[in-house]
RNA sequence: CGGAGUGUAGCUCAGGUGGCAGAGCACGUGCCUUGGGAGCACGGGGUCGCAGGUUCAAGUCCUGCCACUCCGACCA
C-alpha cells in the first residue's frame, strides 16, 4: 500500500476528548474517528487490525469445531419478553419501534435469537451437540461510555453458543472453550490472566474472564503467585479462617456514650480499639423493597455481587438516611442488636469476640458484644471484597490485587434460557429435557483498544506481530531523490511479491514528518531509505526497541526472505 | 442517574468591564528545503452548539435546550 493513496490522516495533538492511551493513539494515529460518545468509525488502518483479530479468533474456533453463522442485529421484543429481559435489560438495551408500532431492540448479545433457532430446528439428542458463534456488532445504551473503545455503546463481539444434551456434555463444551480462549489470546500476543469471575445478569452456574492486565482497567482482580488462582474481586472467595483475632474470654456487654462519633476509623480512635473490633451494620433495601442488616467486620468491605447472589436479587441499594429514619434507625448509629430486621453476619465477624457495635441510640455505642450471646444473625455469610493481602482460598500465600481489561467472558448457562423458551430435546429415554447451554464472548474492538493499552511508549503504538496493520513500513525519506525512490519502489515491489503485508510512505513530506508518522502507527518492521545510501545501505528498525541496523543493498532480499517467512 | 466542567476555523486554544472574529498548527499556491512533525510570501476557511430574551449593539449578560468530557453510581 502507497501512503500517498492511503487514507491515515493522523493528528499531531491530543483531541481534547481523549485520555487514555489506547484512545489518544488510536485516534492520533488515524485508526478510528469519533462519530457520539461511544460510537466509532473504524478508519482503513483500524480495520485491518481488526479483522486481523477477528481471524486470529475465527481461525480457533473454527478448529474447537464451532460453526460460524451471522443473526440479526434486529431483534423482535417477543423473543425478550420470553426471558424477561426485556424489562430486566433495563436503559441498556436499545429499543427501537416499526411503522406498526410494534416493539424491536438493536441486540446487545444473542442468547434469545440463537435459542429460538435452536429450539425451531433441533429436535433429538441425535442433533446435539452444537457451538455456534458470529462476529459482529452490538449495541449497549452505556450509562457512561469512556476510553475510547474501551466502553461503547456500539462495539463488535465475538459471541458463541454452546447446546449439549447434559450438564456434563455441556462443562466438556465450556473447556474446550476455556482451552481456545487461551490459544487465540496468547496468539494475539497480549499478556492476560484468566480469572473466576461473577455470572452477573446474563446467569449461569459459573464463569471465567479473560482479562488484558492494563494500569487503566475496569476490572479488579486478585490473583496468587504461587499456586496461580485468580479471581475478579467480585467473585474472589475470602479465606476468613487465616484473618481471625486470637480468641478472648467474654466480657459483659456495656453501652458507652460516643458523642458524634459515627464512622469505623472515628470510632476505633476514639475508643482506642483496633478497627478489626469495630463491627458496621449495612442496611440494604433489596429490589422487593425488603430491608437487611448485614454486619461486617470493620476494615472489611461489601461485596455487592455477593449479597445479590445470596439474596437472588437484581438490584440492592444502601439505605438512604430517609429509608434509615423510616425504620427507626439512626445514622452512623445502626447495630445489630434488638433490631428487627434479619440479621445477616459476613464471615468476618463469626468467632469475633468483645468488638464495637452501634446502639441504635444516638451517640451511643456497645462494647464487649458478643455472638450468640447479645445478638444471633440469621447466617455467617462470605460478603467481603476480596483485596491485596487476602489468603488465597487454594494455598494460603497472600493474594495480589492487579487492574485489567476484560476482554473476554465465558459462562456455563445451563438451562436459564432453554427452559424460558422451551428449547427441549428428547433424550435416549424418550424423555423431554432442555438443552443445556454455554456462552462465550470476545469484545473485538475492545481488544483493539487492550493491545494500545498493553503496548505503546511515549511516541505510539508498538503493534503486536500478528495483529498490526503492516508488517513492514517503507520510508522513501526524499521522494524527489531518484536514487532513493528507485531503490525504496525495489524494496516495496520484492516485498510485495513475498506477501508481505507492506505500507510505502512515498508522500512529499520532511523526514521528520515521516518517523513521527511512523511511530505513532507503530508498524513492528521499519526499512529507512535515505542519505546511507550513499554507502550503499538502507536502514533497518525494529519499532518494539528501536534498535537499528544498516543493511547492505545486495543483502535486501535476503532480509525480506527472512521476514515473509517469520 | 447524581456531581463537576466544556462547547469559538479541520485540530489545540485565546478572546477582562457588551462595541470590526483571533493565534499556532493543518489546508491551497509559489519559492526554498529533505535524517526526527523545516523556512518565507500570499491566500481560502466561521450558523462563536441551538432557541429565545435584555440592549442602539451579544462570542461576551439572562433563560431554556442540546452535545461532549471528567468523577461517582451502573455495567454479558
Amino acid at each position: 500500500m502507497r501512503a500517498s493513496r492511503f487514507f491515515m490522516p493522523t493528528l499531531k495533538e491530543t483531541p481534547s476528548e481523549a485520555e487514555v492511551p489506547s484512545h489518544i493513539y488510536l485516534l492520533r494515529a488515524g485508526f478510528i474517528r469519533k462519530l457520539a460518545a461511544g460510537i466509532y468509525d473504524f478508519l482503513p488502518l483500524g480495520l485491518r487490525v481488526l479483522k486481523k483479530i477477528e481471524n486470529i479468533i475465527r481461525k480457533h474456533m473454527d478448529e474447537a469445531g464451532a460453526l460460524e453463522l451471522l443473526l440479526p442485529i434486529l431483534t423482535p421484543a417477543e423473543l425478550w419478553k420470553e426471558t424477561g429481559r426485556w424489562d430486566v435489560y433495563g436503559k441498556e438495551l436499545f429499543r427501537l419501534k416499526d411503522r406498526h408500532d410494534r416493539d424491536f431492540a438493536l441486540g446487545p448479545t444473542h442468547e434469545e435469537t440463537i435459542t429460538d433457532l435452536v429450539r425451531k430446528n433441533i429436535r433429538s439428542y441425535k442433533d446435539l451437540p452444537f457451538n455456534f458463534y458470529q462476529i459482529q456488532t452490538k449495541f449497549r445504551d452505556e450509562a457512561r461510555p469512556r476510553y475510547g473503545l474501551i466502553r461503547g455503546r456500539e462495539f463488535i463481539m465475538k459471541d458463541a453458543y454452546s447446546f449439549d444434551v447434559s450438564e456434563e456434555m455441556a462443562i466438556k463444551s465450556y473447556e474446550i472453550m476455556k482451552e481456545t480462549y487461551h490459544r487465540i489470546f496468547k496468539e494475539l500476543g497480549l499478556d492476560y490472566l484468566m480469572v473466576e469471575a461473577d455470572v452477573g445478569a446474563i446467569g449461569g452456574k459459573f464463569s471465567h474472564e479473560f482479562v488484558v492486565l492494563a494500569a487503566n482497567g475496569e476490572a479488579h482482580i486478585v490473583y496468587c503467585d504461587n499456586c496461580g488462582y485468580a479471581a475478579n474481586v467480585e467473585a474472589a472467595k475470602y479465606e476468613f479462617e487465616l484473618d481471625k483475632l486470637p480468641p478472648e474470654e467474654e466480657k459483659p456487654l456495656e453501652k458507652v456514650y460516643t458523642p458524634d462519633v459515627k464512622s469505623v476509623e472515628e470510632v476505633a480512635k476514639f475508643l482506642g480499639v483496633d478497627p478489626k473490633k469495630i463491627v458496621k451494620t449495612l442496611i440494604y433495601i433489596l429490589d422487593d423493597g425488603t430491608a437487611v442488616a448485614v454486619v461486617i467486620r470493620g476494615d472489611r468491605e461489601l461485596n455487592e455481587t455477593k449479597l445479590l447472589n445470596y439474596f437472588n436479587a437484581l438490584d440492592a441499594h444502601l439505605a438512604t438516611q430517609e429509608e434509615l429514619e423510616k425504620l427507626g434507625l439512626i445514622e452512623g448509629f445502626v447495630g445489630p442488636i434488638g433490631l428487627d430486621i434479619p440479621v445477616y453476619a459476613d464471615k468476618s465477624v463469626e468467632d469475633l469476640h468483645n468488638f464495637v457495635v452501634g446502639a441504635n441510640e444516638k451517640d451511643y455505642h456497645y462494647i464487649n458484644v458478643n455472638i450468640p450471646r447479645d445478638f444471633k444473625p440469621v447466617e455467617f455469610v462470605d460478603f467481603s471484597t476480596a483485596r491485596e493481602g487476602d489468603p488465597c482460598p487454594n494455598c494460603k500465600s497472600p493474594l495480589k490485587e492487579t487492574t485489567g481489561l476484560e476482554v473476554g467472558h465465558i459462562f456455563l448457562l445451563g438451562t436459564k434460557y432453554s427452559e424460558a423458551m422451551k428449547a427441549y430435546f428428547v433424550d435416549r429415554d424418550g424423555r423431554e429435557k432442555p438443552i443445556v447451554m454455554g456462552c462465550y464472548g470476545i469484545g473485538v474492538s475492545r481488544l483493539m483498544a487492550a493491545a494500545v493499552e498493553q503496548n505503546h511508549d511515549e511516541n505510539g503504538i508498538i503493534w503486536p506481530e500478528n495483529i498490526a496493520p503492516f508488517k513492514l513500513h517503507i520510508l522513501a525519506l526524499n521522494i524527489k531523490d531518484e536514487k532513493i525512490m528507485k531503490t525504496a519502489e525495489e524494496i516495496y515491489e520484492k516485498a510485495k511479491e513475498l506477501g508481505i503485508e507492506v505500507l510505502f510512505d512515498d508522500r512529499d513530506l520532511s523526514p521528520g514528518a515521516k518517523f513521527k508518522d511512523a511511530d505513532l502507527i507503530g508498524i513492528p518492521y521499519r526499512i529507512v531509505v535515505g542519505k546511507t545510501l550513499k554507502e550503499g545501505k538502507v536502514e533497518f528498525q525494529k519499532r518494539a526497541t528501536g534498535e537499528k541496523e544498516l543493511i547492505e543493498l545486495s543483502k535486501i532480499d535476503e532480509m525480506l526472505k527472512e521476514l515473509a517467512g517469520g
